[in-house]
Order: structure tokens, then sequence, then C-alpha cells
DNA sequence: TACTTTCCCATGATATCCCATATATATCCA
DNA sequence: TGGATATATATGGGATATCATGGGAAAGTA
């Protein structure tokens, strides 16, 4: 399956429109272009993702118990926050407020594909980011490991 | 699977066009030539792989917890940092500004194959590079560990 | 009506495709 | 062996398509 890759900075106009990068649009499942974007439980940004790829995040949901606190709380912060977005034919979405804000975007957008999902940066915060995660994977000596399980 | 072999230099024409070794052409795995490259983070170069090389990396990062912060660090130093090229069927492609920077490329290409990846330096700076290296093997007498691990 | 949201078209910049030429490597024949 | 012709590769330049982006018209909402 297609992958999202690398970064481009995109501007927002005054209608919150924003062109997704068309690399991005072209890894997207289906011509009839949608998005799944929600409020990043752990950084300043957003992230996107295939609809497609919501059927797999439920399933791993499967892995809790139903009624646990745990799956309780990942199920609110995942199902309850995401926002389905359209794409329109020229290849651009509209952000809305809300979403703006979690983000800290004003005038630009940085997407940057995570391979599964992308996230979108206000581009000052993601050098930063983008820094702090070089620095991680070097102190941390994080690797790839080759075999299934890694908990 | 093939492998990347030796080294060649190209040119580098004014819409930044360069054309891919045909030997490493062939070492790739379809014929919607693709190519993944980085920004070397020790080197002043950039490194090539095979699309389906970054397939794996995909793979084996689904091992990790979606949200966790080892993931997401990981995410983004190799799939935020990768850039993804097509080869056209005169076997070039195309590369950017900022990676010809990194590199410190103008000119010219110099290709260099080192099995599953390979490397596009400025020639006067390979020429360097190549230098440095026979002299660790040298110093260090560093040799080739059999077995497949290596820690 | 006033306002927002969606759709459609226009434009400049850039990247992609296509054809032509040059260079190199291989193949063939006398 | 040598020379000439093929085949593959590398490179140059121009034509064409794609993309990001701006603005306005139409459609929906209150």
């Amino acid at each position: 399956m297609a992958l999202f890759l690398s970064k481009t900075t995109n501007k927002i106009d005054q209608k919150g429109r924003v062109s997704l990068p068309a690399p991005f649009r072209a890894t997207l499942s289906q011509a009839g272009a949608r998005v799944i974007l929600f409020r990043s439980p752990i950084h300043n940004c957003l992230e996107g993702f295939d609809p497609q790829f919501m059927e797999d995040m439920s399933a791993r949901l499967d892995n809790f118990d139903l009624f646990s606190q745990d799956q309780d709380d990942l199920a609110t912060a995942i199902f309850g926050e995401a926002v389905p977005v359209s794409v329109d034919d020229t290849g651009r979405m509209v952000l809305s407020e809300d979403l703006m804000g979690h983000a800290n975007l004003s005038n630009n957008a940085t997407f940057v594909g995570l391979g599964q999902k992308f996230q979108i940066w206000s581009p000052v915060e993601f050098d930063k980011r983008q820094q702090e995660a070089r620095d991680n994977v070097k102190s941390k000596n994080l690797t790839l490991p080759k075999g299934g399980a890694h908990e």
C-alpha cells in the first residue's frame, strides 16, 4: 500500500483552504477523496489518515477490554475527535478554526508524511519537532526491529 | 536480491536532472521506476533506496504502538525525511535545490553503489570520503562479521 | 438580505513528457 | 584484426501537462 512520505509546506488562504500535496492525494485510496483529521493527542499538530486506515485503528482497539478505562479513553480520543474532511477537485480541503487553533496554524501548513499517516504542522513548530525527533532517534538509539512483537 | 554496485559520475543539467546509472535502474524492483532519497545524517551526501525498502520499514513500524513517542520519533525521522523521486523513461530523475544543497552538488554527481543502498556525492568530496574510508578500514582493522546480527 | 460554504475558472510557476543528438559499448563482417 | 554498423546509454532543449493558489459565481443557511 502507498505511503505518505516527505514534507511540503503549502499556503492556507483566507477561506481556510489548503492544498493537500499532490503525492499525498495520490496515496489516498479512492477518487472520492476524503481524509480523516484529528488533533494529535501528543503534539500541537493535526493527524491525517486515509479513511481506510481507520478500520485498522478500530481493529487495534479490539485488543483492549471493551469496558476498560483505557479502551474508553482511546476510543474517545480517536473516534470522538475524528473529523472527516472532503478534498475538492482542485485538491484542497478546508480546515476549521478549531483544527487550526490546535496546531497554531495561520498562513502556512507543513505536511509531513509518516508512512501510514501524515501530520500537519505550523512550519516553525515543525522545525523544532523534526530536530527533536532526530535527536531522540540518535540518543535512544532507536531502530526498527525486524521481528514481530515489540512491547 | 539485486545490489547496487560500482560507481559512476553523471552530469546534472540546468533543470536538476541526472541520469540514474543504467545498472542501478536495473536493480530497482519494478518498472514504475521510483527511488527514495535521503539526506545522509552523517555525510554531505544523499542516500538512495528502492521503494520496496520503505515498505519493509513501514511494516516494522507497525510493531510499535500507534501513538507512542518512539513510533512518532522514528516515523518523523524516517518517513518525514524521505523524498520519493520518479525516474523518467530516459532514466533520469530530478534533484530539488534542497537535496542538491545538502550534498554540495552542482554540475556533476557521483553515484556509489553500497549494496542495499547507493549514495550520491559531489565528485570532489567523494574522493576525500573514499580515502577516509580506506584509512579507517586499515587503521581500525575493520572486518565483515560473519552472522546476521551485528550489535 | 447578509453571511457562509461550496463549486468553478484563471493564472503563473514548476515539473513532466517527448523528440533529437551525442557518447559509449557491443556486435558483426570482411 | 580492424573497421563499420548496431544497440544501449547519456544529455540537451522545447512543448505540454500538472499543481498550487487566487478570485469570483452559485448554492446553501440563518
